[in-house]
DNA sequence: TCAATATAAGACAAAATAGTCTTTAATGCA
DNA sequence: TGCATTAAAGACTATTTTGTCTTATATTGA
């Protein structure tokens, strides 16, 4: 089971966390960062590939081909990630589920979780990539020795 | 696309929701509940039999039978019906999919997203189904003008 | 040019979730 | 008692999500 985001949401943050924490202009192909990240290379594409399309990362085919961030680190937060894959729905829709929730008609917890929603949506937009890079290689690291 | 719970989850929340809006002691049918809240008869038979057999809500077969709150809405919380329906997965795991997330090994937003799961899990826990009540019944009043 | 390597694209399969239908058993009432 | 009504149970279908595989295309280097 999930938190917040889909499988895939979470596997594109995974590898966007991942890009940012190498060096820059190296290129990363899906099996390199399926094995650094601990799933499947498949997915890793499908994934990165959505990514491609919206602009984040880039690729080059080809022999020595491969993936990369399209931006630098310091330009780039985790809610175009989410907002490129799984979309922003989640920022919009009552957590209730109800229909027409809105501040005229609100649903019984429909302040609470306005702030809690305006929270989760600044954790992803207020740090850029760049400002959780150190973060990001421990975990990474820490990946690597579950291996 | 849901927000946080899955589809039978927000179900269960808006069928007890409105059941503890109810006067106390009254049977409601799958049907009336289904034609109050705008959803599928059938789903709603489903989700109440869910809770039905975690205790929440109780049932009574054959002719004028119906569902019910097993407890005073004083004395229930959404949290029960997320934890009974969905489970609390969700505040356990790590936000962005890694494996072993935890003090010690920590993502890149860990502790942010640890202070939203708490305040998250205190929404759904601090106040029960009869704070919620003049809310709820607003809203329930709301979804009949919709229909 | 040819072979090797890589992504792109999309078909395909599997699993989870959502939603529907049917049959059975319990209940109340005439 | 017999009928109508209702939930219980679970089979069934549909849809969405997740994950895999195949083919095509681009790139590099020998």
């Amino acid at each position: 089971m999930t938190v917040i985001f889909s499988k895939k949401c979470e596997l594109g943050l995974q590898a966007v966390l991942f890009l940012s924490a190498q060096d820059e202009g190296t290129l990363w192909n899906a099996l390199d960062v399926s094995e650094n990240l601990n799933v499947p290379k498949e997915f890793v594409s499908k994934v990165l590939q959505t990514l491609t399309a919206s602009g984040i990362v880039g690729s080059k085919k080809g022999k020595a081909g491969g993936f990369y961030l399209n931006k630098h680190p310091k330009d780039i937060r985790l809610i175009e990630i989410v907002a490129a894959i799984d979309g922003l729905g989640m920022f919009e829709n009552c957590v209730l589920g109800f229909r027409g929730c809105s501040v005229e008609q609100p649903c019984p917890v429909h302040d609470q979780w306005g702030k809690l929603r305006t929270d989760a949506y600044e954790m992803l937009s207020q740090q850029t990539l760049e400002e959780l890079k150190d973060k990001t290689i421990e975990k990474i690291n820490d990946l690597i020795r579950r291996r």
